[in-house]
DNA sequence: CATTGACAAAAAGTGCTTAAAACGTCAAGA
DNA sequence: TCTTGACGTTTTAAGCACTTTTTGTCAATG
């Protein structure tokens, strides 16, 4: 069985979920995550090396959830010619299913900003490395885009890795704003839609 | 004389802030600002009630001078007709203008973080005056940019409040991917281009 | 009358002690 | 084999005494 799919693992992280969105991670401790899955803290150890552990496989499984569904949404077939360009829509869709769900614990969780900077600072690779990956995701949409025409970059003097940096930076931006996930979509919609507007 | 120009408070403001860069807030003591300025640490109390309204002083400055700049161009009469829409211009200059000198302290000061979460505690009120204010000057440049044809709100399915809210946010947004001032400043002009045109 | 040295009060830093909480491990038990 | 109570260790928090730094205020001064 594949470590990453392990029930027990997934019951432990969906513990461990629940009470870091309630205490945050400094004051959770491996009791309560143990308490709440339903077994002995001991038991713990026999899964998750430690609680940092526990933090950064939820962190990752997170990452991997959101880019594994923005990418869906990004490569997803166009369900019918309009006259918006077709890239709009799947990349709405991508920068809502890829900044969402961060945006929804930072603004439902009580210690938001606490888990915010534990996983800036204990993930950071990760951070990183998933902010690079979704980048290339929609840079090669963006060339793909123009390709067949739906945008012109070259005539906004744009490359589509420098595009593909602007769209996801401007989007980051949004979140600062948005009251809540509905007020996020809402904006992050109006965003790409102006924004790849300006490209076609 | 008006109290923000006094030359004193001037020139004790120029010490403080160059102290808060090398040193941080905390860590500047008013004995060090008076050292920098020249004077004795009793007569910075003629002044100024204490470091926290010598902080105050400053950002207020800050804003003010953005701002002010900020304003002017976007009022600037528009220097020749040409193909792009000539409000580009204007925005593009704003945004450098109210963003750019926030960026600088943030990567030029060794405690630039310090200073903007100092300034977020202390000047909560500032800041979020000042953003909408500049959230304001955004929004009646649109419209005005609207009245006259230079941009189309209403294919786009905005107001001019709305949109102004995205640039900003999104501007900011900015920041987060830019190394130094000249990297912001392409971005923004290449963010503001795309926008504007996205709307035309 | 603007400026400052000097003073008392407040705040911040330091080192040490103690108590409580959380950790990681392992042998025994289900 | 999986689980866990219990154990020793480590970490964290709090309290205290003490020193140093910083603050805010005035009376004295040039």
């Amino acid at each position: 069985m594949p470590r990453s799919l392990d029930p027990k693992r997934e019951a432990i992280l969906a513990a461990a979920f629940t009470q870091f969105s309630l205490y945050g991670f400094r004051r959770t401790s491996m009791e309560d995550i143990a308490k709440e899955t339903g077994i002995s803290r001991a038991s713990l150890y026999s899964y998750f090396e430690n609680k940092e552990e526990i933090f950064r496989s939820l962190s990752t499984s997170l990452h991997e959830k959101t880019l594994g569904e923005a990418e869906s949404h990004l490569k997803s077939p166009d369900s019918q010619s309009g006259a918006p360009p077709r890239v709009t829509a799947r990349i709405e869709a991508a920068l809502i299913a890829r900044l969402g769900p961060f945006h929804e614990i930072l603004t439902q969780s009580a210690h938001g900003s606490e888990i915010a900077d534990e996983n800036n600072q204990r993930c950071g690779d990760l951070v990183r490395d998933s902010q690079r990956r979704f980048q290339t995701m929609l840079t090669s949409t963006l060339k793909a885009a123009a390709r067949e025409g739906e945008i012109n970059l070259k005539r906004a003097g744009l490359n589509a890795a420098t595009a593909a940096e602007l769209i996801h930076l401007g989007a980051v931006g949004l979140k600062r704003g948005a009251s809540d996930t509905a007020d996020l979509e809402k904006k992050l919609r109006h965003f790409t839609r102006v924004f790849i507007g300006g490209l076609s």
